[in-house]
DNA sequence: TGCAAAATAGCACGATCGTTCTTTTTTGAT
DNA sequence: ATCAAAAAAGAACGATCGTGCTATTTTGCA
């Protein structure tokens, strides 16, 4: 491996790191330089753009949110064992965000009216993921664990709700017991689609 | 009214367009004047500082927020009706700021770990909603019109969540009958909490 | 150990940012 | 109509932004 592409990395790690807490458009080449105590343009040349920055941010965050949500979930058994899993991993990473900002929150905030290749690698990388979740549901409903008539987008729809309000409430109001809530929340909605406790 | 007062307030009507558009954060004085027509230092004076025109705005979102969402709602007998009331127009709001952008949103993602009294102002506009939301609940289950054992916290956390994956979803990702999966996870909630159909 | 190639630094550019200070214009009460 | 006060404009400031261009340094193969 080469030099440039160790640092390339090293950056990368470094933008991942200031853009989860202020921001995919708060993150400047400038500062990204001074982390890394290196020159504006040293750091510029790797990238050639600030938007091919940004996107190598977003693809590292997914690389990372794939490796640490949904591969290890895809060891559970097929089914509800598996959705259980997903929501498990989802949510723990979720609380560990609460300290350093989730870039598909606050990313989506950001770019929801931008458009271009930021904004598409950013939904990209969101609508893989959300799918992962839909495609367990249906899984879980064909293994018969959830009752026949699962609406599945639906029940995605539904717990996408909880991260997103874990999030909003715990990382910005600081809401007590929002874990919890969390919980709770995904425990009732698999008992209302069927599951059996 | 003095001339000062009415272009101050043109100024806020100005940059609340602008600000949930492009965030508070993009909120700049520069871009302000062009579309107001004045100089940078014209709209300034009115302010003192970045910080007091973002408050400005954020009191304005507030009270437009109040005025279409909460005050209509109590008109609504107390009880369950006000709470289902509240949520619709909540909705409503939230469906008409899929084009506009939610300043309580986006705000919160901006400024979810910038300390400063942009975030206190946020933070205390969201925390007044989210109590008044409490609030009605609580008055609902006291009604009998929800079952004795609800947890309002609960019950207000899920419909939160609703209301954000509306928003995500919808305005994010374009997800189509967005709008629909909230009517309907609000009316499952409902049930759950024990509300006569 | 040389030497081309790759990686990094240095410097400058035009633009935009929030803010300050001074000057001009406009307002509204006398 | 007069005139002080209020409102708006103008110009400049230091800072930071992304980016381009040109050196300089470092790397890794021959």
């Amino acid at each position: 491996m080469h030099k440039g592409q160790q640092t390339k990395t090293a950056i990368v790690d470094a933008a991942l790191g200031l853009a989860t807490q202020i921001g995919l458009e708060g993150l400047s080449i400038g500062a990204l330089a001074e982390v890394m105590q290196m020159s504006k343009s040293g750091v510029f040349a790797h990238f050639g753009s600030r938007e091919e920055l940004q996107i190598s941010v977003i693809r590292e965050y997914h690389q990372r949110f794939e490796a640490e949500v949904f591969e290890p979930a895809m060891r559970s058994p097929r089914g509800l064992p598996r959705l259980k899993a997903l929501f498990a991993n989802w949510m723990q990473r979720t609380s560990a965000e609460i300290d350093s900002g989730c870039l598909y929150i606050s990313g989506a905030a950001e770019f929801d009216d931008r458009p271009g290749p930021v904004r598409d690698a950013l939904a990209s990388s969101v609508k893989t993921w959300l799918s992962a979740v839909h495609r367990a549901v249906v899984k879980a409903k064909e293994e018969q664990h959830l009752s026949a008539d699962t609406d599945a987008s639906q029940m995605s729809f539904e717990i996408h709700g909880l991260i997103l309000a874990l999030h909003y409430e715990a990382r910005f109001l600081k809401t007590a017991k929002s874990l919890h809530r969390a919980t709770h929340g995904f425990e009732q909605i698999l008992l209302r689609y069927g599951a059996k406790p």
